[in-house]
DNA sequence: GTGTCCTTCCCCTAAAAAGGGGATTTTTAA
DNA sequence: TTAAAAATCCCCTTTTTAGGGGAAGGACAC
């Protein structure tokens, strides 16, 4: 699995801090990277990566409304959240915002590699002390999903049948029909509703975007 | 049930497209049409339609005001916007003035009459890729609820069946079940999840209990 | 005291979801 | 290279929801 990475920060030396550790990991694509928002938004219309590291303070706007954008247009790029300190409001804000995790700019390499793949498989990343922090209802990533769940988990909290999903994503009923099912059994939900809500609670589902 | 149609809009071709796309529909009875606000009003005057179609942009008036008119003069006749784009701003605008729905004009003839039937049960309508836009949470007059549909909107998100939620709140049910369709109703989802969704999005469910 | 809204309950049918299996191919990770 | 994991598809049955009606009593307001 490669990953095309992309970096937003005003620091240089955490742009340049990131790029040294993961120089030698061959799953990495250099994307680019971006001092602002304006210049990230620019550089997303001519190139799109699979990953956005974004520091929550950069000097344009905030990271979190960055973000809102960034998911607006781009849906399937996942932004991770990038900050000095664990601030809880902020990390929740980002993860409201559409984000898919939160590191701490003090993370090792392993730690962001975790982050990385976690997050390309669709799941949401909180490193120990920030997932300590936040208790219970916005964070707990209590069910790791798959890209194609969450594509279809989307779809039936818009309201599709099994059968319109199918057509919208050209696939057999049947197949919409077991991921649906994994989807309940994951998730531990007697119902698609129940779903629906247990997946907004942990914020599987961006609402609101 | 029977509608009484009547649209407004200054494109010959959409007013023909959408009559050809009803043409055999024996519910819907064609109340007459207009090129524009004045027509449409002095047109008011003499027979009221149960639906007007109405197009967002009138050569002499703004659908909008065109729509918070009626609604003033007829308030008991729906409004359905009308419009080639889906722009969120005007939209809502449409629903603030008054309209019970808005539908695109690609939208196809099963749209079209799920969105006449839903409105003319006194609904709100809202397409796949509109509703999809409107996340604002507040402006949009969203569904009122009684004590009794917030208690069972409550235990459907919370994946009861209709039976468990009978049971538990001593009811036969029929009676849930009719709630459960006044619900959808309401809201303008299309199942439970999207319900829930919904619900959530405007603040009408509490997440995290 | 008439009318509207809320709540309660009933009929019917069709569509969709849920619950239980199983199976194959492709992709990815170790 | 080999073993998971993901994604695809199929069978079956039962339960639940959705969609179309209708009706009737009670509360409250105008």
């Amino acid at each position: 699995m490669t990953i095309k990475l992309f970096i937003v920060d005003d620091h240089y030396m955490v742009i340049e801090g990131i790029k040294s550790l993961l120089r030698h990991e061959e799953s990495i694509i250099w994307s680019g990277h971006a001092r602002n928002a304006a210049f990230c938004l620019a550089e997303l219309r001519v190139n799109q990566p699979d990953i956005i590291l974004m520091d929550i303070s950069l000097p344009d706007k905030s990271g979190i409304e960055l973000c809102k954008e960034v998911k607006a247009t781009y849906p399937s790029i996942y932004v991770i959240g990038l900050s000095t300190f664990n601030q809880q409001s902020f990390i929740k804000k980002m993860l409201e915002s559409g984000a898919s995790g939160y590191i701490l700019k003090n993370a090792t390499k392993k730690e962001i590699l975790e982050a990385l793949q976690t997050v390309m498989k669709g799941g949401i990343y909180l490193n120990y002390e920030v997932s300590n922090q936040l208790k219970s209802r916005t964070s707990v990533p209590f069910a790791v999903l798959t890209k194609r769940e969450k594509e279809i988990l989307k779809l039936i909290s818009d309201g599709l049948t099994n059968v319109e999903i199918a057509e919208m994503l050209f696939l057999g009923t049947a197949t919409v029909d077991t991921h649906r099912k994994n989807l309940l059994l994951k998730m531990g939900a007697k119902n698609s509703a129940m779903m629906v809500k247990l997946a907004i609670e942990h914020n599987l589902l961006p609402i609101g975007k």
